[in-house]
DNA sequence: ACGGTGTAGATGACGTGTCAACCATCCGGC
DNA sequence: GCCGGATGGTTGACACGTCATCTACACCGT
């Protein structure tokens, strides 16, 4: 590590501009979202990606990995939203552990209801602010970013170079 | 509302990627900085913004303020970072209701041991990804999304246009 | 068929965040 | 001076997330 090289004006500037953009986004969006539709931004997500499966139907854990959440977590959050009606389990068929998470009818509704007042929310806070320019650089780094961090699970800091086994 | 202006592709996939990118991020820089100063981010971030403060004193409000957070989320996780001889709380001398947080020598070599990782950790996992013009669309769109969002707290949905009072 | 190993999920304990009271103090008007 | 409302901070209850653990089943080699 030796001398740090720490961030010039310009990175440092970025830098803290992202984290307060993060933070006070993610305030905004589900503030408007509890708001006008009753839902965490991770109730949301659950429905929305579910509402994108076939038959409003996924395995556990694909649900999990496709959300970057772990089981525990989307299994927890599973049973909240089951209580509310907004989602079942099913046993799996075809793997005696698995479950299958299954929209119901309510969940549909719910996510149907949300859907257009929080993609307005996301263009009015940021998509609408951004110039053609400044949404392809995005879209372009944030990808690249994903597939560094995705690509080698820890990617250690340790030794100087190249993947090292996930933990 | 009316017809709902959906995300385009383009709008679509930068979207999917900020959140997908803040996620892994997210989740990088805190494993990173767990193992290599025994830190969480939002202590981190206390330390900070205390080193950087004069005398690493700071009113608790303040400080609240400037990492945007509640003051009751701060006074909980000021209790926790207190337990572990981080940081102590002193009575304001200039009102009677007031705390002053304050930095101890242990918070701050925890600081300064943790800080030359992880910046390299942010620029190794985000900032050297990008090229300059990058960095700069990065820096200008995160202020300008900040800077509404800060401007009108709630900056409502519901009626067409203007400033709303806050909650 | 059987035993060992790995994987899918569930669960409980615990740390952290939020929300709604709550108390103490400050301040502006009378 | 004092009263009413605002402000600074704390607290307790509860929602959420994580981690370690546990159970049940799958898969593979023999």
């Amino acid at each position: 590590m030796d001398v740090p090289r720490w961030l010039d004006d310009r990175e440092d500037r970025a830098w803290r501009g992202y984290r307060r953009m993060r933070r006070l986004l993610d305030l905004q969006l589900a503030r408007d979202l509890m708001r006008d539709a009753g839902l965490s931004e991770p109730d949301y997500d659950v429905l929305s990606d579910l509402s994108e499966a076939p038959d409003g139907r996924l395995r556990l854990g694909e649900l999990a990995d496709r959300m970057l959440w772990s089981r525990s977590r989307l299994s927890h959050h599973l049973s909240r939203m089951q209580q509310r009606g907004l989602v079942v389990r099913e046993e799996c068929t075809t793997d005696g552990r698995g479950s299958v998470v299954v929209l119901t009818a309510e969940g549909r509704r719910a996510i149907e209801a949300a859907a257009p007042g929080h993609v307005a929310a996301v263009r009015r806070h940021l998509i609408d602010l951004l110039d053609p320019d400044e949404l392809a650089a995005l879209d372009r780094f944030t990808h690249r970013v994903v597939d560094r961090l995705a690509g080698a699970g820890d990617a250690g800091r340790a030794s100087g170079r190249g993947p090292e086994p996930l933990t």
